[in-house]
DNA sequence: AATGAATGAGCCTTCATTCAT
DNA sequence: TATGAATGAAGGCTCATTCAT
């Protein structure tokens, strides 16, 4: 029903509707934003889709029958599954790394910023979890350019928290016994971890930030664990 | 190179056995005890395979591949694809369960029994790492029944390291403040983590589950919240 | 090509034992009764199996179950599955046509000789059920050389009752205006589809062909339709 | 000849349409009902197939190849073989009920509608002679319940042809000591054999229905029992 | 913008058969 | 006599993709 929409055309040549015609006819932008709003619920559906089945066990027809169009549809608005996994994990990470170079090399202290990346890491969650999901645990499935493409920002990422890690030890608000690399990694995994509970838990993304930050910093920090006994 | 090689020799009577026979194997005296092994070598290789290319992108081709024998001789050691993720799920998780209850109902206070149970999770990966990072992010492929048999095991898990965590707020040992659930699925994205980087990095599970631990145990029991206001 | 019918003996120059040695060994016949026993179980579950799945429904595998053995071991009582449905075949005609030839050229007037062949058509069912049903249903998928041999059987069986239906038109017992051929086929096909139902009705063989033989008999006799008004 | 046809154009991109496009079909008019003709072509080329080798000697394959379309192609027009056989089954029995119970409870004496029967019966055998034939001798490898749903037609039919024979009896019509049971399987056993030999034996179904009417008209009515002896 | 029809490629699985023991 | 291990050859079915409309 939801689909009937777009009086489907089919026979009777009707002069097919909205959409605006092929040459910059009365209104572009209109047409523009009306094939982007269509191509976004595409991409929706199958990061949802990719999300739930991994991208080898999704199927076009699955995405299709999500969108209530017929398989062959979809592929007006993508040329192949691979470039749809593409473009869902090119959109779960988009603004990622900016922000987080943004926060990084910002004003605050270190503890204050590595709290910053680590809120700015989970909250995408909200609204974007399922490309945030398939990033995470598809992108391996990527053709060889485009997974390369987007591995750079993954390493970029781990970098970014490892510099900021770094410079809280030098600053002295971190101890300096910790290994930056395996901190990164200890961190990152933990939030993106949130990714695969966020919606089982009932937990708001901003409460488990404050607390994943809480813990971190307070580990971070101290006088180490000899000093405390 | 793959199945070329015979001709096929029409059908029912000549049959060609030439081409590496059915065992061209190195020991006969190794023979007896070829069954086990065997059906733990395939289990192997179901891992490896399932853990590189996702269940869904697996192919049983390529498990017989690595095991260098035919894709149907596979079916002699298990009956589906599906029983051979099952079997290799239910070894990443063996003992796992019973092996963390003994440390949290050990001796020991919270955060000695707390910093076990982290080494106890992330040690698995040394020697069954296949096994393990299939578990974690395959076992959703598996059959309703198996699946959920396979999830008690995972709850159980969580639980066990939320108790911990509950008894050192009890004890003192770790600050009131906390989220028991929130800290715990921390902890464990942590560690759950390290299956997918362990080989990638040069550190040692040892190391890993050193810093971890102080990591991790020193932002439990900090100076409070207040402290880093 | 097909069957490698001679002598099998592949490896392991094995004396191939049933069928009585090539010379006369120690005790031929206690041999061939043993192997004769056995054989005749393999047979009567490959009928068995045969009658309820048919020949391409049916599997080696299911024949071995009930006889609890293995797959593999059937091979030692035949060289093949089709070889299994000639024999099953055969055992499901054998004696049918002689049986049928000397009642048909017996004593009695052809009444009762047809009244004879019915009887004699239908009683095998008895305790030959399962050969006569494969016989009856799965011939068709013998290799070509076995199923013209068993077809002439067949084809000899419509004979002996189309002759004995002339004779009787001959001698008017019969009446006249009939089709020999026609009623022939009609008589064998009411009597085989006992196969298909007996032991499912409660009604004995010999019940049955009593029944049988009144109604086909009278049919025959009367004074023919038009007579009777 | 089969599939080396084209080479196979590597993967994504190219592919080369060649070799008789999708529909090398012949008339461009036609098609508009060619879903709906198609499938009933479908359904013939299952039906001859099944009833040639029967439904597991057949192969998908060869239904395609009968169509002169890619096997593959079949799964367009029905989603698993033995859907394929379902239909046919159902395509087989079709009206058969309807057209049995008019006439078992239309006007005439019950002679004459046994006879009705009868000829209703083998009719359908010179237009849908595979359907028939797959329909006795298949349907027991239906899906349960869909063989259950089958089944009721058949008993169904059973009944009818008792129920005018022991309205017969009762009139008078037939003789007092017939089996009803029985006789209406004898009846069933004849002309459901017809199916297997139409068209080998030079005889139009409507000298057979004549034929085999009048053998058992007479045999019913006769002279009784003691006119045998 | 969307779809019906079709297809090539490949996958999981079954099965008859072999062979050394 | 019998079996464990293995395999070649299909067979049913799925799926991404194409293409004319």
């Amino acid at each position: 029903m939801k689909s009937k929409a777009a009086p489907a055309a089919t026979a009777r040549g009707g002069k097919k509707p909205g959409k605006a015609g092929p040459r910059g006819g009365p209104s572009v932008m209109a047409a523009k934003r009306s094939t982007h709003r269509r191509a976004g619920e595409i991409t929706d559906a199958a990061a949802q889709v990719f999300a739930e089945l991994g991208y080898h066990g999704a199927t076009t027809q699955k995405i299709a029958d999500r969108l209530q169009i017929r398989q062959a549809s979809l592929y007006y608005y993508f040329p192949s599954k691979e470039v749809a996994l593409e473009r869902v994990c090119l959109q779960g990470v988009a603004g990622f790394f900016e922000t987080a170079q943004a926060i990084a090399s910002g004003p605050g202290r270190p503890p204050e910023r590595l709290a910053g990346l680590m809120r700015a890491h989970i909250s995408p969650i909200l609204d974007r979890g399922n490309y945030v999901r398939v990033f995470l645990t598809q992108r391996q499935f990527l053709p060889n350019a485009s997974r390369r493409r987007v591995g750079k920002w993954s390493r970029g990422l781990e970098q970014i928290f490892e510099k900021v890690i770094r410079e809280g030890m030098r600053s002295g608000d971190f101890r300096g016994d910790l290994d930056p690399r395996l901190t990164a990694l200890a961190i990152l995994g933990m939030t993106n971890a949130v990714a695969s509970w966020y919606g089982k838990e009932n937990a708001s993304i901003e409460r488990i930030g404050g607390e994943f930050a809480a813990l971190v910093l307070d580990g971070l920090k101290g006088p180490g664990r000899k000093a405390r006994r």
